[in-house]
DNA sequence: TTGTAGGCGTTATCAC
DNA sequence: GTGATAACGCCTACAA
């Protein structure tokens, strides 16, 4: 049997409640009692009962982590800033994987605010008027990364600026000299980041005088796989609607562009130039390393966690609700040639 | 506030005992009852807590994982296996990074054992002595997936056979015509894994009448710029002992050595294979495809689980403590080619 | 089959 | 500065 905090006192020769000021208010217990109860906590190798203090405190020194699949591979990143942040302040992380099912993810909610956690992060997907009434009944704060909300309740997320981003790939593509630029953009039922993508490809082209043709764009859902058959139907058509440069929604799918040009007898980016979106640690692994863009995950992760930890001690105001875009960056590798 | 069981019982018009019971016995209760219950449970969407649920009952439905690193690639597929598991048991699981800390490690177990969980997964690192006290201490359950124990406290481990699975690699590159091979084995202060592969290396050579060559081995600690080194430190010398073929540790190092051959004029295959370990899901997605040796991450994970389970219901026999290893399989893919 | 009562290990509110 | 004492929300004998 683990030692309790009664164990600890007895051997002290104090209280329980002296116990546990020792462990959270120090200052409030006289210097030499609080040396007694170390020694204490020490010689019996004392670990306070998280679940007990849950229980007693009403919060748990832990947050929530819901991620729709444990295999995307951005989920890595964002953990690691999440961790990070979370570790500076004494926070354990509960972690979700929603298996990208909207019902799992309610559960996902629902069954962390059984835990107690003080926090939840929601990540990627995007948070529809379904996720009002749990919203409201988990009555913990939410914090959401790499994605927005759509739902009546206010919600600050942390991500980035998508669209600006995809018009920062099509002016560099077209600073490189490209002109016929196609898309591998992102589609998946609750999913809104794919559009802001597709309308910075959009917005991108026109801000340089370049015709948007439909025919230049297929959707994938993200994955290795999507992109391969994507760039199949882009090849299909090229002779009709060439292009000499493809941009992806994610760097796993802008790897699946590559191979499916490979292929096909295409060499990247001596024939055909491709971009990723992510700049995911594979990025710079392969051969030709990824162009992309980089999204700062660490930094999200990190910023989600602070700020979950500052509304659990004191309510954010509604102006501190909202949507918090950091910084992106186009990070310049070798998938991408110039043209004359 | 969320509703408590009291709340529910007295919606439901019957004890609070009743309720708990509807939850976990519901074979005792009336049906009558128990629909009323299971009714009132609903309207208020009543989530029992967790925490008070394991601070009474001694247990807390939850597993912790502890891992060295999250951004290790092979995490989230063994995670996968966790979770699917776990899930299937109703557990949820707590992650612990010990960022490649013996003392975080340590810590990890202290804390997650604070959290009442029912079992802890511990992966990849080598558990040496010095684990035995923090072992002995916290009661509970522990089971070593991608490693073993070199400590005195019994534990069972779910791996591969790491000397036979590198013994398959010679064998097979070998079969594919080579007898020059070279190999980036795996070093870690507190890895076994790497000899055990170098061990395999050296068994497999052995069998197939190769001499052993120290010249032809080189470490790194398993990641892609590990790689990369790694084979430059074998390129200076290729001069004087050439290969034909490398085998690597993990797919990582593989991509990193692919990478520095390519940086020197050497293409792969044609004119050096080389072997990953691992079969993380970027091997398929990378040119060329990577022929490497697949290790069984997702039943590694459900078995460590449903150990754990069986382990917390009942205390395991001696006899069932000990090493499993399961199967590992070789997948082809291009980056090995048959020389005559 | 159901209810009562005690306890799980803490924290928090009082007195002292 | 310290010590009783009452929660916290649930589970589990035991009794009815």
């Amino acid at each position: 049997m683990r030692a309790t905090i009664r164990d600890v006192a007895k051997a002290a020769g104090v209280s329980a409640a002296t116990v546990s000021r020792a462990l959270n208010r120090p200052d409030l217990v006289d210097p030499e009692t609080l040396e007694r109860v170390r020694k204490a906590m020490e010689e019996m190798s004392y670990q306070p009962s998280a679940i007990a203090r849950g229980l007693s405190a009403r919060r748990s020194d832990t947050l929530g982590l819901i991620v729709p699949g444990i295999t995307d591979f951005f989920f890595n990143e964002l953990y690691k800033g999440i961790d990070r942040a979370s570790q500076q302040y004494g926070m354990k992380v509960l972690l979700y994987d929603s298996e990208h099912s909207r019902e799992r993810a309610f559960e996902g909610f629902s069954i962390l605010s059984g835990y107690q956690v003080s926090g939840i992060i929601f990540t990627s997907k995007l948070v529809t008027e379904d996720y009002d009434p749990i919203l409201q009944r988990v009555n913990i704060p939410v914090v959401l990364t790499l994605t927005q909300s759509a739902a009546k309740t206010p919600l600050t997320a942390f991500r980035i600026d998508e669209v600006r981003a995809m018009f920062d790939v099509v002016a560099y593509l077209v600073s490189r000299g490209h002109r016929q630029i196609a898309m591998i953009a992102g589609k998946l039922w609750d999913d809104r980041t794919g559009e802001l993508r597709l309308e910075g490809y959009r917005e991108g082209l026109r801000h340089f005088g370049i015709e948007y043709c439909e025919a230049r764009v297929e959707f994938g859902q993200y994955r290795f796989d999507d992109g391969y058959q994507a760039m199949q139907r882009l090849l299909e058509r090229i002779r009709d609607v060439p292009f000499t440069a493809v941009c992806t929604a994610s760097d796993e799918m802008a790897l699946g562009a590559i191979r499916c040009l490979n292929d096909h007898g295409y060499r990247v980016p001596d024939d055909i130039s491709v971009m990723g979106f992510d700049d995911l640690p594979i990025a710079r692994m392969v051969t030709p390393r990824l162009t992309t863009v980089a999204q700062p995950f660490h930094e999200i992760g990190e910023e989600a966690v602070k700020w979950l930890i500052r509304a659990a001690s004191q309510p954010p105001s509604p102006s501190e609700i909202g949507d918090y875009l950091l910084p992106h960056r186009l990070v310049e590798r070798e998938s991408v040639r110039s043209i004359s």
